[in-house]
This record gives structure tokens, sequence and C-alpha cells, in this order.
DNA sequence: ATATTGAATGCAAACGTTTGAAAAAATTTC
DNA sequence: GAAATTTTTTCAAACGTTTGCATTCAATAT
């Protein structure tokens, strides 16, 4: 029945009449193997679809060659370019990527990173769920350092933690699309924010809130509504803030989905963007360019984080001992279309 | 230095003088064991932060407990969707999910599976790549049949292998697209085509140009154009329809991303949608709700095939020695929206 | 006092591979 | 033809865990 076993070296050794370790060295090219018992095996090797067993190779020298991937979703743009940009870099390396989704559960979270240690994965690129965020949990995080695992923190970071970190800046993006849409002439500015609680959200808000200061225009409590990254989240808000006595005049969105979210609602209320309603998003996604009309937008490096964490990582690997934590922040750049180009 | 080596059964069974066994079985709440040995032991593994090694545990019960997703992108809202609908099945199930984007490369594909056999993977999913189909190869299939590892094919798949498959019907998806756009009064329908040979293009061209036939409507090859299934490369074809002598009065795109870049220019000619040009897309992604007007398209249920792949595979692991491989194929359904609703 | 039972633990093999050292076989040298 | 050398092969241990069977030791029954 199981006739599918996979051959191991010991049948081959057994067909040969010679050891496993012969057979070892023979399929390994060792120099020390007769010409031709090297070439009569490799070709009943080739014959009979012998595949090394890497499973026992990991267990002997102790490397797995994986890596963890642990991200709260793989349903946005960003997060797929920044899988895309680990792939890029690490896959022509040999490794495989275990990719874990937590759906922004702390328990998610905590168990795929212990699981990922029990299978003695080699590094851990982790983007923070939101309740960890919010409920401050770290425990969970001193295992992965205990254990020396490589720990690569992307965009949601701890301040406090002695790891490598890379994410984009988005606190200078907010505040330049902010500063643009003032340059514009924009008075009323309104921000669609993130979720509470998460460094994104919370650095976009604070570059809005800054500029505005700069510029000294009031901070207006009531033009400022939550959303939850998705298109559908940023309806109603948008909604609620079209009907005020004063409504704005722009909107940031926190990221692309919730401007075209807004961009939506202005629509349909008979606005003209952007003569009568100034917009700008964030991410640059695909899409932004080819709303009606397109998206101003703040572009995020996503591919080139996934690059450059996988740099952190390959850094504290080679890295001899006294390894030193590094923090890469990326710029964000504006990107000015036709939304917020009232003239 | 490498004080961070991970504390192993050994270890404890030297800080205890006992056996590895007692160890293993303590841990294991073996009732074998003396219930002072076992709390000690369990305690002192949880102060140590002892945590099983799963590699040694899959080379000894030949099960890793991992499972393969090869795909050609990631990048899409779509393939995202499914692997969400793995993940949804297959990680509570204790499951690992290793993802390897093939970027349409035959030789990645390839080495990807190579790769994962290797690794003794337990299942592999499977969208084979443009390449892979357009050369018909498939050697590199029969290695994994060969190894009976469960090999699930997704969307793309190969008519005559004895393998499971999941699959959405875009046959008739784009079929009622057509016939839709028909019934609201449209006369002359172009469609902007996937990559050709890849099955998903070709089923819903072949929808297309069914319900035209059925409808006695003339297939003008002129309103035919190739597209690469992101929003750029529907730019250039749809200038050119829009150009024609006699251009469409409907757009029939291969999916989402497409359809809005068609909607992107036939606005910049100042064509309105959906009185002068009516419009559909496929895949019902989350944007197309919210585009101005909102994309009219088939709605293509990605985490439902994940789900339904993941079943496939459970039934062929848990199948009796004689294993029928089975074909889902998942309605795709019409969903109408503002861009074809010409009244 | 001896046999019997029961509880608790240890032994050894297994999973598949690699590798340093030892052994065996073949070849060369004198 | 024996010694020396070289080439080729085998041995045994290791990686970390589990598990059937054997062993130990103490308590109980005869």
């Amino acid at each position: 029945m199981n006739s599918s076993r996979p051959v191991t070296i010991k049948d081959i050794a057994r067909r040969f009449r010679c050891s496993p370790s012969t057979v070892s060295r023979a399929l390994n090219d060792h120099p020390a193997i007769n010409e031709d018992t090297r070439k009569n095996i490799q070709e009943y090797a080739k014959e009979v679809g012998y595949q090394r067993n890497e499973v026992s190779l990991s267990l002997l020298n102790k490397k797995t060659a994986s890596l963890g991937v642990v991200v709260p979703t793989i349903s946005n743009y960003y997060e797929t370019a920044v899988i895309e940009g680990l792939h890029t870099v690490l896959q022509p390396m040999g490794y495989t990527l275990n990719i874990c989704v937590t759906n922004e559960s702390y328990l998610l979270e905590k168990e795929s990173l212990s699981k990922l240690l029990s299978n003695r994965t080699e590094g851990i690129f982790l983007s923070v769920s939101q309740e960890t965020y919010d409920a401050g949990y770290y425990e969970h995080l001193e295992n992965v350092i205990q254990r020396k695992t490589p720990l690569i923190f992307i965009d949601r970071e701890y301040e406090d933690f002695e790891t490598s970190r890379a994410t984009v800046d988005d606190y200078h993006g907010a505040f330049a699309a902010v500063e643009h849409l003032i340059s514009i002439g924009y008075k009323q500015i309104a921000h669609l924010k993130g979720p509470n609680g998460l460094t994104v959200s919370e650095q976009r808000f604070k570059g809005y809130v800054n500029c505005l200061k700069k510029y000294s225009m009031p901070i207006r409590e009531e033009l400022i509504l939550n959303t939850n990254f998705n298109v559908e989240s940023a309806i109603l808000p948008t909604k609620r803030l079209l009907e005020l006595a004063s409504p704005p005049d722009a909107i940031f969105g926190v990221n692309d989905q919730v401007a075209i979210g807004a961009m939506r609602v202005a629509k349909d209320k008979g606005l003209r963007i952007p003569q009568d309603i100034g917009l700008v998003g964030f991410d640059n996604s695909p899409i932004s360019a080819y709303t009606f009309p397109s998206l101003t937008t703040v572009h995020r490096p996503g591919r080139k984080i996934g690059m450059e964490a996988s740099r952190l990582f390959l850094n504290q690997l080679n890295g001899s001992g006294d390894f030193a934590p590094e923090s890469i922040v990326l710029p964000s750049e504006l990107v000015i279309r036709e939304s917020s180009l009232r003239i």
C-alpha cells in the first residue's frame, strides 16, 4: 500500500550493498568516492526519484532555512508588497517563508510565534497585532529574544525593544500631505484616522496635527473620525463630516482605501473633486492612479520595506556576537495627482 | 556564547538525574510517571522555557504539519483571499502554510515544488504559472503525484491530471456578465481579455464569445484586446477601442482592475458611464463597490475557494487508499451596480 | 522468608542524514 | 613479496524525541 514511502539513502545502500555513508558521499560528489560508484549511485538515485529528506538535515545541522512572517492581515496591497519584498531577497537564498496571519488577535500572534519557535524557524518578521499593541503585551516576544532568534519588526513596533526594525516615515508623509493641502489653499482639513493605538495611525495623525499647528490652523475635534483602514469604514464617517454645519473642504485619509471611500461619498453628494473638496490618501496603491479623479497620495514603499527587513535579518544573522539592532526608516513620498489640485 | 542553545529534553534529564524517557513522559502527562516527578519536571521546563523540537518529531513521525501553497503572485485581491481561506481552515488544525510565489515562472515553480517535497510537506496547493501552462510542462508534477503527496489545483488546472481541484465557474460568470449587458441594450460589446493560454482568461473569453453567439451578435475581432490583469495594462487597449471608427458601447473587462482602468480612460474622454459606455468587471474586489460609478462585476469567491480546497485536501488525506479526485466548481455571481445600468 | 504484584523508571531503537576516524582494499615502491 | 602508500569504504556517533519492553524497587500477599 505505502509503496510511496520516499526512497531513502538506506534503500539505495541496500540496493548497492554498500553503506549509507558511501551513498551520501556519492550523492554529494565527495572526492573520496570511486568514480564508477558515484555515477551508478547518482543515476539510480535520479531514476527512483530520490530526494534528500531536509527534515533530518535540519535536525542534524540545526538549520531549517525557514523564516516566519507574522502579520495581522494579508488582504491589503501594502502587506502583500512587503511579503513580496521579503520573498524577492530570501527565496533565492533558499529560505522558505512561513506566513502566519493573526487577524489582529493577540492569542493567534502568541500561538504563531510559539509554533515558529518550536519549528526552529531561523528568524521572524513581525508586524504586531492591534490587540497585542493595545494591551501592551510583550512576554511572548521575550521568548523569541531569549532564544536569540532574530526578530525584525515591520512597521508596527515597540519603542523599547532591542530589535531591528524597518518602518516607513509615516509622520513626515502625513505632514507633507497636509502641508500640500494647505499650500493649495484648503482651510478646513479633516482626517479620517486609522484605529487608535497603532503606530501607523498615530504617526499619521501626529503629522496631521503638527502640520495644522505649524500653520496656525485650528484643530477641530469634529473633523477627526476613526476608520478601520478599509473602504466601507470610511463611508459613514465621511457622511457625518459632510453633514456638519461647517463641513471640511479637504479630507486626509489614513490610507487610499479610506480616501476612495470618501471620494465616493463626496461624489454621491454632488461635490466636485478637487474644486469643492480636496482628497489625499496614503499608500500609493496601484488603483490610486486610476480613480477619477486620480488620487493624491503618499507613496509607501512596501516592497522596499520587505527587502530592507531582509537585509536587517541577514545582518543580524551574520553579525558576530556583538549585535547592535538597526532601525531603518524609509522616507514616504508625496505623490500629487488630481484629487487635490484645485486651481 | 551560544548560551541560547534551546533547552532539550536531555538537558532537563541531566538536571534531574533521570532518563530522557522520563522527562518526555512527564511532559506529556504519561500516567506511569510519579506525580511529584511530573510536577517538578513540568515546572522546571516552563521555567527554562523548554519548547519541544518539532523538527525531531517530524523526522520520527514523518509528519511535518506543513503545507505548500504555490501561486503565481500574491499581489491581487483574489489570490490573497484564497490564501486567507486556506488559512482559516488549516491554521486551526495546526498546519503551517509555506507560501511560494512563482512570478509566473516555470523554473521557480519547479524549484518550489521540489523544495516542498524535500521538506516533506504534507500537501500542495498549486495554481500553475503561466509559463508552465503555456509550455504544457508537467513532469515536475509527476514527481509530486508519485510521492502521493496530495496535490490540489486551484483555478488554473490541467484537464488530464488525476488530482482534486477547486475552481470558479468563470465561463458562466462571463456569460452572465455579457448577457446582462445585452439585456440592457448594449450592442457593441468589447472584451479586454486576460493573457492568452490561461484557463481563467480563456474561460471568460469563451463565455463572452458564446453569449454573443447565442444572441446572434457579431464577434468583432478588433473589439477583443489583451491585457495583463492589472490596471495599467488596460489603458492603451481601451484607448484603442475608443478611437475605433465604430467604437464599442460596452466593455467587459477580464477583471476589476482592467475594468477600472477602462473606466478611467472612458471618463478622460468625457464619456458618461453607463449612458455612453457600459462597463463590467470580474472579481468583485472590495474597491469595485466604491468606484464612481460603482462597478458591475462578477463575484469570485476567493475565500470560499480556499476553504473548499482545504476540504479537498483533507478528504484526500483521510481517504482510505482508493482515493477518487474531486472537482469543485463554485458558481460565480453577477453583481449588478451602476456602471452598466443604463436606463 | 519468599513469591507476587504494582508503580516508577531506564534501555534501546527508530526517524534520515552527515562526517571524522578507522578499516579495508587496491596500488605502488623497493 | 613485504612494506609503504593511496584509494575507497565502513563504523559509529550525532541531532531531539518517543515508545515498547525490560528492569528496578518497594509494598503486599502467602
